[in-house]
DNA sequence: CAATCTGGTATCCTTCGGGAAACCGATATA
DNA sequence: TATATCGGTTTCCCGAAGGATACCAGATTG
């Protein structure tokens, strides 16, 4: 996977400089844009319906800090959409994108595999 | 995040108590094993073939204490398996697993969605 | 005898993620 | 006037993550 040119068992000098950063990189977006204690549970939530900000604040049982800091860095990645209503106590509602959409492969993939590892480091190992 | 107990506001039935924490546990799982600085790139740099300790070291630029750590964690984790060999100055090698295979797809998805992703951000970010 | 190789540890220190709590301006209610 | 609600922001603080460096024991080489 991540050498296309190096073929030998020992990836040489080619491994951290060229094609395999690369590969890393992707990689490495993904996961930045899921990790953190709080990123799935809100993407979670929000595929139940759209929520407003204290909402999702006493559901999820996150802080405000945190809650603002996520929400703000979701919409940055067009996974969120915020729209803000001018009631009188104004409210904001937090919907997950059409794009966001495209996320469940990944969740699925994680979800699946991390599934089934529980079930394998719990029950009896069967050997590496 | 997402009790075991029936809450308060109108977050659907199935958010706090079966659906979510169901979803949200091997999300986790699967997150917790790839996510830190160093995972991914040991993980790759192994499915070159087998290394050794000052190899890995030194080729993917991580230092021994995080390398020791990590290591032991994914052979925890029966995705590495580490072999001592009786040589003069000892040597160690590390090689992944059959079941660390079950990770491409996980991998893949990651890699495939942040590819995508990158790809959206800089091609609609010209003007907005 | 000193230096160098091996696979690591131990120690110190900085950075960062994240929690707790107070606070903000605008509005509504009592 | 006092209190509450809304969507946040600000400040302080702590523990975890991770980097730099020194060090260890055993064996070979110079």
């Amino acid at each position: 996977m991540c050498p296309e040119k190096p073929s030998n068992s020992k990836c040489p000098a080619e491994h951290n400089s060229g094609e395999c950063s690369k590969q890393l990189l992707p990689v490495r977006d993904a996961l930045d844009m899921l990790n953190g204690k709080w990123k799935i549970p809100i993407i979670i939530a929000l595929t139940f319906g759209n929520y407003r900000f204290k909402e999702l604040h006493r559901q999820i049982g996150i802080t405000p800090k945190m809650l603002s800091k996520e929400l703000k860095e979701l919409e940055m990645h067009q996974l969120v959409k915020r729209t803000v209503y001018d009631t009188t106590p104004v409210s904001v509602e937090y919907e997950l994108t059409p794009y966001a959409a495209s996320l469940r492969n990944v969740i699925d993939a994680l979800r699946d595999w991390g599934t089934q590892h529980r079930k394998r480091l719990m029950g009896k190992s069967k050997t590496a």
